[in-house]
DNA sequence: CTCAAATAGTTTAATATTAAACCATATGGC
DNA sequence: GCCATATGGTTTAATATTAAACTATTTGAG
């Protein structure tokens, strides 16, 4: 759905970009997130969990930083994983404020086993672009996600 | 933040496409949402308006389509932007099932004021992309975005 | 040593987001 | 005409998401 816009044909055409990304984004997300709900996680928790995984336990403000959320909402969606035994904080350092988010041997086993297919359902969904596409996608976003704001 | 997984490189590739793809829609838009929020619109209220702008009115069901949220969702978005008096609804049609939503004229008063200003700064953000890169991303996002899923 | 400022996390309030259940309306095979 | 099925919208329940306010802890200038 581009714009309707009738601005400068610059800004159409980062108008429809933009637009293009978020629908890309929102669309492959969505159908992502079916499989995911069925194995019990929401995309916020496998979020959790996966960077818990492959980056070792971390304090909320690293998560959220990592995950691009909000304080409050780590705290949330760690809190509903600390409810299902699937992961434990302590303040386990000299600084009192920082709060150790890791892995319990629970959440190790439930992101273990449902990590390989959801990567899986991704290699699928990317499957419409060729590899160096992909790598394209890749090398585009990364220079948006930086922040632009000029 | 590239996935540190170690599967095959296609997969690798994949899901670091795919993680750059989320985290450039993310910080893009939740820059994008800090203005705009300034000005009283959320992200999702200002979807509904602009698509009732540049689209005319139309049925919910329309309006989530392409929007890509859910029936309930657009049922809420819609009725605080009822609530503020920014659109109407009715029962227009023969099928007493429908109901369109359309902007009143302070709506059309407000998304008029307030797109001008966004649109700027869509472009903005999308500074770093040279012209030939917003039609490249542009072009790959709307492959992804009809549905991969092999 | 004191205390203003900074920082991590939690709480609060408002809105968003979904799937599923529910209700009203329409459709079309029998 | 009857009724099972489909469809648009609403409601329900659970979770997500944010900014701002709040609490506790840390830092460093004076």
């Amino acid at each position: 759905m581009p714009t309707h816009y009738r601005g400068t044909a610059g800004e159409r055409r980062a108008l429809n970009a933009y637009i293009a990304l978020l629908r890309a984004a929102e669309s492959v997300t969505s159908r992502l997130a079916g499989p995911l709900g069925r194995e019990g996680l929401t995309t916020g928790q496998f979020g959790v969990l996966e960077a818990l995984l492959h980056l070792g336990p971390m304090c909320q403000k690293t998560l959220g930083r990592k995950l691009l959320r909000s304080g409050g909402n780590i705290t949330l969606v760690v809190d509903h994983l600390e409810h299902r035994g699937l992961v434990s904080r302590r303040r386990a350092g000299a600084d009192r404020r920082f709060v150790t988010v890791e892995l319990t041997e629970a959440g190790k086993t439930v992101i273990r086993q449902t990590f390989p297919s959801h990567a899986k359902r991704i290699v699928g969904e990317m499957k419409p672009l060729a590899p160096g596409e992909q790598e394209s996608l890749r090398r585009l976003c990364r220079r948006l996600g930086r922040g632009g704001g000029a």
